[in-house]
DNA sequence: ATAAACCTTGGAGTTGTATCCAAGGTCAAG
DNA sequence: CTTGACCTTGGATACAACTCCAAGGTTTAT
């Protein structure tokens, strides 16, 4: 039995945390003292360790709720059901990394054609790459007009294709 | 010179989403007419592209206005400022891949340990993995109780480890 | 002259996950 | 019997980036 602070510290989460899971409908409390004191069982704190192991591997509130009524009936679903959360999960899971992967690169792009040194941006290859529609981004050497021997140093060695 | 209509047609955004624009300080029209209609010159329209190439490299629309406010005083900044945030942007978009990665290794696990035939969840790999703190996930293989041969193709085919 | 297609504004709603606050009630220790 | 730590509720706030709506004004084509 623990009340609602002895909880969340048991599980590394905030009381609030607790009250915003009671609200959405995932986890209540078996009673009340009579003071009005949320109590949880045993049961009730492994039902948010499981809650707390799907949002470990990306599940949304909302699809814990679905899979928290699998689980509290079984015997009415498939493995294929279940299955396929996890499936669907994982495709948008890897949706995301694909979209996350594409910014990477560009800004891979980005930060290697810039010389990141104290040099006015006036010509900076960043800035110039996202006024134009070019993918190809020009290197930034010897556009700042100092002497070559102090800026192209940074520029010339990222020069490798990636 | 663009109506609001036309330029978000031109640059395939919705008309809605200038006017967001607006109200957050990213793209305001050059004018408008006696009667109160957007006006957007060529020059709006080249902004709208630089916000819109920014989005595409993963800024945000708070970072896309910092990268503006630059853009219109580059001799103000440095290259070194400039390429500062493509690389605080990198950093942050990593860790999110880093944590999407970890999603994916772990619903692919979940994935491979259930067989997602139309036996009753009731022994699914996949909500047992859920339920305990363990790391590995037992294969539910055998656990159905239907005849060995119709069911335990799909588990003992993914045995390999990833 | 009228209908269709466009534009205006302010404001509300969405998704997701909390976090914080104020005003007040409860409990255990000293 | 007071202090401090804990608890209650409802509601506000936050982020991000839109998206939609209603009620009305404007423009354009026929």
């Amino acid at each position: 039995m623990y009340r609602i602070g002895e909880l969340a510290q048991l599980c590394e989460v905030k009381a609030d945390t607790l009250r915003f899971y009671e609200k959405h409908g995932l986890l209540s409390p078996s009673s009340r003292t009579d003071s009005g004191y949320r109590i949880y069982t045993e049961a009730d704190a492994e039902r948010l360790r499981f809650i707390l192991r799907a949002k470990a591997v990306g599940f949304t509130l909302a699809e814990i709720t679905e899979l928290l009524s699998i689980e509290l009936d079984k015997s009415n679903w498939a493995c294929a059901d279940v299955k396929g959360m996890v499936d669907d999960k994982l495709a948008s899971v890897e949706a995301k990394i694909a979209e996350l992967n594409h910014f990477q690169l560009s800004l891979q792009r980005l930060s290697q054609a810039c010389c990141g040194g104290p040099e006015s941006a006036e010509h900076c290859s960043i800035l110039e790459a996202l006024e134009s529609n070019t993918d190809s981004i020009r290197c930034e050497n010897d556009k700042h007009g100092f002497a070559e021997h102090e800026f192209t140093k940074a520029c010339t060695d990222k020069q490798d294709p990636i």
